[in-house]
DNA sequence: GTAGAATGTGAATACTTCTTCATGTTTGCA
DNA sequence: TGCAAACATGAAGAAGTATTCACATTCTAC
């Protein structure tokens, strides 16, 4: 199914995690187009025919580098907001465990948003899923009379767009940002000032 | 240079603008990567020497789709907010007129965000010179007592998060919420409840 | 109108990549 | 231990792409 085989031993287990684990590797650096099949076997330390006992083709890998990506990204932040005691804690807490998450694993941004170049609807879905989770934590903070009564689809959305563009500030653009306290302080920060309205009320 | 030799006839700048189109409707449409030469030129009605005369390889074109592209948005977000009395309606006004037009012209993202697969460093520096100019007027409207004193590099990487996860929703995710009345209900809603300060104080 | 510059052409070459498959090796288990 | 299934190999054929270049056409300035 799917395009994938998975296998049935210890010993192909083993090839099949090397198989993803130079796919990711690659598709980050060089990027989906660029990294060939030879490339992924080889920087995994197999045969191309290898690759073929596991995969059909390129894209079968990488539909399923994405989904496992999003599935453990998803488990993450989730478990970082466990704690949380308010609607409020739990985004402060969900952003910077999002933030840590992706500059410890970089190639999270590059692997997601090729999807855009791979097959449009493998990033449509991606985020869809991820917007349809958010929206229901926020329900329930809003019917515990949490968070102001407004779009929650809209909402899940923005809040979305501010971890990922804030990340790729602090991974990427401005990389001497990437300490703990650092990226615990920016977002503390952002939030203070979100909650204070942002705008200050003129007479 | 740039590896780009501009026309020097009008019958050469109509070619030169043929390429740039067919470029662009193709690497929105199959990806940059999955575009070949022979495509850019037969969609454009040329033969493939003839994109040779103009561009010294794909690369070349791209760079100059996505420098013009930004150039573009910067011009279509800055007019639009001209009229804006406060930085509270300069910034609704602003990712109204964004949204509009990533609508209207779909193949933004896919062009913008494929430079992450190109060049890391256009895509950095897409993202960085938005940031800087966005910065400049947060600083004014902070100067203007119009904001909450907060970090304003990371305020302006939240909002451009916002309007593009936003824009994400609108125009790819949920199109049928493309309408003019519909952006401009979601973006006020949006802002209405960010005013407030979205978090409900609890006792 | 004419010279010379600019523009336009597409077949041919050189290069790269995907995928198959005949054959060999390792593993799990009765 | 033996054997069937699982796993592994990489050369070779098929398919596709970038770039060049000798030659043709069109434009512009005088």
């Amino acid at each position: 199914m799917n395009g994938i085989t998975k296998p049935l031993t210890k010993r192909g287990q083993k090839t099949f995690d090397a198989l993803v684990r130079s796919a990711t590797t690659l598709f980050h650096t060089k990027g989906y187009h660029q990294t060939t099949i030879a490339e992924i076997a080889s920087d995994a330390g197999v045969g191309v025919g290898t690759f073929y006992i596991y995969f059909c083709d390129k894209y079968s890998l990488y539909r399923f580098v994405l989904l496992e990506l999003g599935h453990v990204i998803r488990t993450h932040t989730t478990k970082a907001i466990q704690a949380a005691k308010t609607r409020r804690e739990a985004e402060r807490a969900g952003m910077k465990a999002f933030i840590k998450y992706i500059r410890d694993y970089p190639y999270a941004y590059t692997v997601i948003w090729q999807a855009l170049q791979v097959d449009k609807s493998l990033f449509v879905n991606y985020y869809k899923d991820f917007s349809a989770r958010y929206v229901r934590g926020l329900r329930e903070a809003l019917g515990e009379g949490e968070i102001v009564d407004i779009d929650l689809e809209t909402l899940s959305y923005a809040l979305m767009g501010i971890s990922n563009f804030v990340g790729l500030q602090i991974t990427m653009f401005e990389p001497h940002l990437q300490k703990d306290e650092m990226i615990d302080h920016l977002v503390d920060n952002l939030f203070d000032g979100i909650e204070k309205g942002l705008f200050v009320k003129k007479v």
